[in-house]
DNA sequence: TGACACCCATTTATCATACAATTATGTTTT
DNA sequence: AAAACATAATTGTATGATAAATGGGTGTCA
């Protein structure tokens, strides 16, 4: 399978959202504080070494995460917090080389208890033929997996698991939700599974329920997953 | 007050924006399809009668909310719907124009409906003082305008009241949510309310457990307001 | 025939420069 | 004092040139 699919938008390697990510995390660490005027475009420009025009295109990437906002003659300014576009899973990515990660870990705990119960719910009442057989294949995977460990295999079948979850839901507002959760996967939860922790009948039960087609059911145990489940605090091994 | 907070961000008068909101046109009505690859950047320069410059922001601007992908040699590709980011407020306010609004409208309440008691729990939480304050004189208008009635006000103080709810919750993830209710309430929901359809009563019952600090009670009331309230579908009067 | 290294053409990426549009600020005029 | 105006600073747009990336073709060799 081509990788294409996995790509996030964006490619690292481009000059100018390299500069973005450099920009955001002087934003994000609060070394820039909010309303701040930033300095022009030429000092910038200078102070990075690069043209105007790779400039330009990070400063627009940030404007469109609603970090940033440009006005002829007054400058470019950051916005404030309410305004950031959190839910971006590139600027959630930026975010993780932040920290800190704990707080931010457990916000989206939060965030995962609302949204992911009624993602369970919707996907038990609308995932195609098409995605049934693929979420089916990945639950067989975590099943064989918890049987026969592996760290990073598991936490892909279980990332993925998840985001079949919010594919199949059929709601377009619940698809971004998908790769956000990727991303916070790779960059908090990828370390913590550990064996015993897979919380396989869990799984299964929200795995039997969406299947079944019983939105109450896969509600509830989706629930008792985010609840029950020992999930960890990222630890820094 | 300076209306810069209320601002969108990136001015729709600057071109890149309105090339942006055509193409994005474009691809959410299918007439670009997905994994398509559009024409290069100099045809479409010839086709819109802009420099590079300006089509390349445009394109850059998609890119970010994950309609477009760019790859040297092979060109500008559309990526699939799942890495569209519907809970972008720039490319939600772009969706209103395609419609079909009903489907979409419905998608919304979906959401809010898993979202929105959750985070007026958290708010019920952690509101501080001062939001506290704002979510007092913003209901206390609301209960002045239920007796007193006039559409746009109320419509103004609904949209301010729940805004207000997401940005109490302390959680990041929920911030964004306040932008997407806006985009959605000026967009669908602006014209549905009626005299008689404000549900006061429910919103007051948010309103008082919020400010009581009842996790629990606040969000049993905003699900109450989600199931009881006659939210109307958009009417193209 | 097939695998591998190499070259080439196409497209995006970046740079450099010039000019236009916008608007806060100060100045002049009434 | 108020209003109209001029100025300067900053972002917005245009243009042309060069660099980098890469799919596809070509040829070599086993």
């Amino acid at each position: 399978m081509s990788n294409f699919f996995l790509e996030i938008a964006g490619s690292k390697r481009s000059l100018h959202v390299q500069v973005a990510r450099e920009i955001a995390r002087k934003i994000l660490s609060g070394e820039l504080s909010q309303n701040e005027i930033i300095p022009s475009e030429m000092t910038l420009c200078e102070q990075f070494g690069i043209s105007r025009t790779a400039l330009r295109e990070a400063i627009k990437l940030l404007t469109s995460k609603g970090l940033l906002l440009s006005r002829p003659k007054v400058g470019t300014r950051v916005r404030s917090r309410d305004n950031w576009n959190f839910l971006d899973s590139q600027l959630l990515d930026w975010v993780a080389d932040i920290g800190d990660n704990e707080a931010i870990y457990l916000e989206f705990l939060a965030l995962r208890k609302a949204i992911e119960p009624e993602a369970a719910a919707l996907a038990a009442s609308n995932a195609t033929a098409e995605q049934r057989i693929l979420l089916s294949a990945t639950f067989q995977k975590m099943d064989d997996l918890a049987s026969n460990f592996n760290a990073e295999e598991w936490t892909e079948a279980d990332m993925e698991f998840h985001r079949l979850v919010f594919l199949s839901t059929g709601n377009n507002f619940f698809l971004p939700f998908a790769n956000v959760l990727c991303t916070m996967f790779k960059s908090f939860i990828g370390h913590s599974s550990e064996k015993g922790g897979t919380c396989i009948e869990e799984h299964r039960a929200i795995y039997t329920a969406i299947m079944a087609g019983d939105a109450d059911k896969a509600r509830q145990a989706n629930t008792n997953l985010l609840n029950n489940s020992n999930h960890r605090l990222p630890t820094n091994n």
